[in-house]
Order: C-alpha cells, then sequence, then structure tokens
DNA sequence: TCGTACATGTCAACACGCTGACATGATGCA
DNA sequence: TGCATCATGTCAGCGTGTTGACATGTACGA
C-alpha cells in the first residue's frame, strides 16, 4: 500500500498496448468501411453469416461479445436495408435463423476487400509466422482470463 | 468479387483475436475495479495522472484514446469525488492542469493491486519473453496502422 | 499591431452498447 | 399431465463515448 504499484509506463503494459490496438484498428476499419455504409458490428455481422449461415441472433451476439439486444439492433438494420433475411416465423424455438440476402453477400465481397487492405496494412510487418504467433498468444491471454466463463456479454 | 474474399474463420484472424482479448480483458478488469468503484476509464487516468502529474484533460484524452468532452466527464467525476484536483484557474492558456489527491493516490494503490492480479492471470501461460514479444508485435501493429495520424480521437 | 491559425474547455445532441425486465416457446422431470 | 427451468426475442432506461459547435486564450506572421 506504500507505494502505488506497477512503475512501468503503460506503453509496455499489454493491456494499454492491447486496447490501443484495438482501438486504432476499429477506427483504421471504420474509415474504410464507411464509403461502403457499413459499421464495423454490421461488417463482422455479414461475415459471419457468410461462414455460418443460419445463425440466431442470440448465437451472433455471443460470436461477436455483445448482448443479444445490441446484435437485435444491428439485425434489424442490415434486414432493413434488405442485406440479410430472417425467417420470419422460428422453424424451432423462438431461435429466428438469418442468413445473407444476395445484396448483402454482394456488400459484403467489396467490404472484404477494404478490410483486407487494413488488415495487410496492419500486419505489413510481422512475418506470416510473427502473425500466427500474435494470434497464438492472443488467444492464450483469453484462456488464462477464464474463455469458460462469458456465455453471453449480458445475463 | 466472384467469391467473398478471406474464407479463413474469424476465430484465426487477427482482428477477430484482437477484439476479443480486448473484450475479455476489460470485462476482467471491470469485475476487479468493481469493489472499488473505479471504471476502466478512471483507473488508467488516475495511472495516467500518477505516471505524469501535471496533465490536462486533452493530453489525457489523446493519451487514453477517447475525445476530451469524454475525458472532461471522467475528470469531473473523479473531482467531484475529491480523488484528483484540477487548478481552478489555467495557469497557462486555457489547458488546467490535473493531478492526484492524496485520496486518489490511496485509492490507485488498491486499485494496481486489483489490476495486477488480473494481468497476472491473463499473461500466465507466456513466458516474459513471450510477452515483451506481444507488446512489440503489437505496437508494430499500430504503428503500421499510421499511429501518426490520431493526433486525437475527435477533431 | 492586427489577424489568422491553433489548442483547450465546455455545452448539446446523437449513437451505440449494456442491464433489467418481461413474454414466449422448448425441454426435462416428478 | 403439470411444473420448473432454460434459451430466445423484445421493450425500456441508463451510461458512456462521439460528433458538432462555440468561446476563450496563445502563438505566429504580415
Amino acid at each position: 500500500m506504500s507505494q502505488a504499484g506497477i512503475s512501468r509506463p503503460v506503453d509496455e503494459q499489454v493491456g494499454y498496448v492491447l486496447k490501443k490496438a484495438a482501438t486504432v484498428l476499429r477506427a483504421a476499419m471504420d474509415n474504410a468501411l464507411r464509403p461502403l455504409d457499413l459499421t464495423v458490428s454490421q461488417y463482422a455481422c455479414l461475415e459471419l453469416l457468410r461462414q455460418q449461415p443460419g445463425l440466431s441472433g442470440s448465437e451472433l451476439a455471443r460470436a461477436m461479445f455483445v448482448s443479444r439486444q445490441s446484435m437485435n439492433l444491428v439485425l434489424k438494420g442490415l434486414e432493413r436495408r434488405g442485406l440479410l433475411i430472417r425467417s420470419p416465423v422460428p422453424p424451432h424455438g423462438k431461435a429466428l435463423p438469418t442468413r445473407l440476402a444476395p445484396a448483402g453477400l454482394e456488400r459484403l465481397a467489396a467490404a472484404n476487400e477494404a478490410v483486407s487492405v487494413v488488415e495487410k496494412k496492419m500486419l505489413a510487418g510481422l512475418t506470416p509466422e510473427a502473425e500466427r504467433r500474435l494470434c497464438a498468444d492472443l488467444t492464450a491471454c483469453v484462456e488464462a482470463l477464464g474463455d469458460d466463463l462469458p456465455a453471453d456479454v449480458s445475463d
């Protein structure tokens, strides 16, 4: 209690650098996606649906680390713009399977182009080996913090 | 335009893993700081002021990647609670130098204890060597994305 | 000296995400 | 069968952060 702990400058603390990297990347992606009239959340939602068609709102929310309510807003917006299609009637429980509309797939293709540019720029200074290592180390951090707990962000 | 680009699952994309790590870390820090009645933003603000006393609101905002306006709200809250002190009159331009109050330093010491636990847990699976490498790689990513641009988040 | 540019603090309005709460449909068990 | 439990979708309210705008104080150059 005598001294206030860590004296290392924030620039060398993993947490700080991690936040900075996430912030800068998000800003860069926002800029890249703005001409396509897509936010990062909307883009991520479309890409997830391309890889895993038929996901429900709750499943998408978990995959994107946001609440069901937030995801619901994203889905409503994308549906209203004709970029995706939700079953009007739940085939099983209350879950509404969601799929990309043709317009959504088209928009996503352009978005992936733009995002790819940003990603390449970000990783320009890293070897493929370093890139894999970075992913692995970050994943190790996530699991060390108890990845098992966050079944959902809210709830 | 024929195929929608990246087919790699999102779990292996740096951007996705980066966001996940940042989200999980923030959640863990929020939990750790809640008993102390501090948010992550408030904690970061106090820690920055400990390392660099006398910073103005705008300087703090830049260091924390938020807008001046957001930082202003954080500072008002901390000042009202007696955790920091702002010069009532600007000594030079309009910038108001800010310093930790004794109560703030005390609270910060406890907060650093709590945050240190979370950080240790997160880095448990990494060697010190890997930790440094992780920081370096993330910093490289930030700089590759054009670290020079974001003078301020807003503006 | 004047005026332009720039940085800072502050107010207002808006967007996004979260928590809390509720209703509904499915599942499992007594 | 009846009931408890769980997951999902949805509504309302709140907090946080952002953009836009404005006033003020400083520094620089004609």
